[in-house]
RNA sequence: GGGUCGGUGCCCGAGUGGUUAAUGGGGGCGGACUGUAAAUCCGCUGGCUCUGCCUACGUUGGUUCAAAUCCAACCCGGCCCA
């Protein structure tokens, strides 16, 4: 991305990080210009609504998704109206953008709870701070479901909806183009996605719709439908795709390059500390406010600072501070004595079964890892009890009181300190 | 609906009756190295309180001492035809 492309007369919280945004902040009719729109809504002391649409599918959200909510948050707090569209609907049916195959549908209990924990990771309710969103200032929020619209489309509806795109139009994107292409299934009813989201931007007459940058195309449809609806169009704002902790692919919970939301601090400031260099400035860039001018120039020294800022920024300074302390404490050591006093997350002995093995054990504690995996990691040196390397996997361990309180790890990132409750 | 080809472990992709948890690659993980990075090298990569036992090659049955490999039906998909 190159910073300033889009700056010409837009305020900088706008800007930052921007990967596309049409029409151009050039364009030639001021109708198309988003900075004339910002100053008519400022004039007019009307607000713009700004759109952003979330498919309820997976609970957990991720720092990828957290950029989108800051740059809603900014415009939030430049005083316009956050329009958040859970698309428990749209979710029925599922994006096929980024897909290689038909997603599969999603019942409506499922996408129910997923919504209330979006909502719940987006700080409804929490400390405004440190939340994602602007919850508590009146007018700066509006959280809308698009059943509330689409459910009650009749099939002449539908049928003139559908009638807005041709089938080449459709192919044209190119998740549809390249999956029909490649002789992969698409089934008729995903056709009727990009439709559907567009419909959304009609219904809640959204002036601006936010989205990564493989959302153009549903953006765009967005404008087709309401200038098909006689509104005046909504400008697509883009941001993005922030890449994953592998420093290549998208972060995506399904490749498991991901940091969440509610993460410790621990492991959140671990992680973050060691993304590849070549994805800092953009984790700087899209995930804080600071002036990268002013960081320092030695990578290790800017990936530290990047790491702390975004933990700082969901657990305060004091517990950033403590998680940088920490790590640097139980990795730096390489086994060394600092693991008993840090602070690190607890896995609970509650579930194991006394007598133990070693192999048993850690695959009873609860951190995702089954028995047989155990056994291979402590066979290859990867496991440690109080910095102390495991050496046989069929050890044993006598009582939970001979462990409580000892640091349990897996490799170099994953720490556990072990209780009896 | 007809014809035809195909469905293998996280992904791709070998295998076509018998040392098979199944060649190879990718990815992932662990170790060495390092800046807790990259690159490189080495190892591991179904599950299970495990010196053994389970479960696996679309599904279900069948043939056989023995099947991912043979047969049948069914399900799913690509392509061609309608």
């Amino acid at each position: 991305m190159t910073p300033g492309t889009f700056s010409e007369a837009l305020p900088a919280w706008l800007s930052r990080g921007l990967a596309d945004l049409f029409p151009a902040a050039a364009a030639a009719d001021p109708d198309q210009r988003l900075a004339d729109r910002l100053a008519e809504a400022a004039i007019a002391s009307r607000p713009l609504r700004i759109k952003l649409g979330i498919d309820p599918t997976g609970a957990e959200i991720h720092l990828g998704h957290s950029l989108l909510f800051r740059k809603l948050r900014a415009f939030q707090d430049a005083g316009h109206t956050a329009v958040l569209i859970i698309g428990d609907f749209t979710a029925r049916i599922g994006d096929p953008t980024g897909k290689s195959s038909t997603r599969v549908q999603l019942d409506a209990a499922m996408v129910d709870a997923n919504a209330a924990t979006y909502l719940r990771q987006l700080g409804q309710g929490q400390d405004p701070q440190r939340s994602l969103l602007d919850f508590s200032t009146p007018g700066r929020l509006e959280v809308r479901r698009n059943s509330e619209w689409l459910a009650s489309l009749d099939l002449a509806m539908v049928i003139d909806l559908l009638a807005t795109s041709t089938v080449g139009q459709m192919l044209a994107k190119e998740d549809f183009g390249r999956r029909y292409g490649s002789g992969t299934p698409i089934s008729l009813h995903e056709f009727l996605y990009p439709l559907l989201q567009g419909y959304d931007s009609v219904a809640v007459q959204a002036d601006v719709e936010l989205g990564g940058t493989d959302q153009k195309f549903n953006v765009a449809m967005g404008r087709d439908l309401q200038r098909h609806a006689g509104q005046r169009p909504q400008f697509g704002l883009l941001l993005p795709i922030l890449p994953g902790l592998d420093g290549v692919q998208k972060m995506s919970k399904s490749l498991g390059n991901i940091v969440g939301l509610e993460e410790d601090p621990l492991s959140m400031y671990s992680k973050l500390e060691k993304v590849p260099d070549a994805v800092v400035d953009d984790y700087l860039t899209l995930l804080t406010d600071l002036d990268l001018a002013d960081l320092p120039a030695d990578p290790r020294e800017r990936q530290r600072a990047m790491a702390l800022e975004i933990t700082r920024q969901r657990h305060g300074p004091e517990a950033a501070s403590q998680a940088q302390a920490d790590a640097a404490r139980l990795v730096g050591g390489a086994g060394g004595s600092g693991a008993a006093d840090a602070e690190v997350p607890e896995a609970s002995l509650a579930a194991v079964n006394f007598p133990a093995r070693a192999f048993y054990l850690i695959g009873a504690v609860g951190i995702g890892v089954t028995s047989s995996e155990a056994k291979r990691r402590i066979q290859e040196g990867g496991v440690r009890l109080d910095g102390e390397k495991l050496s046989d996997p069929n050890q044993m361990f006598a009582s939970a009181a001979e462990l409580e309180g000892k640091v349990l790890q897996l490799g170099k990132k994953t720490f556990r300190r072990l209780v009896a409750g």
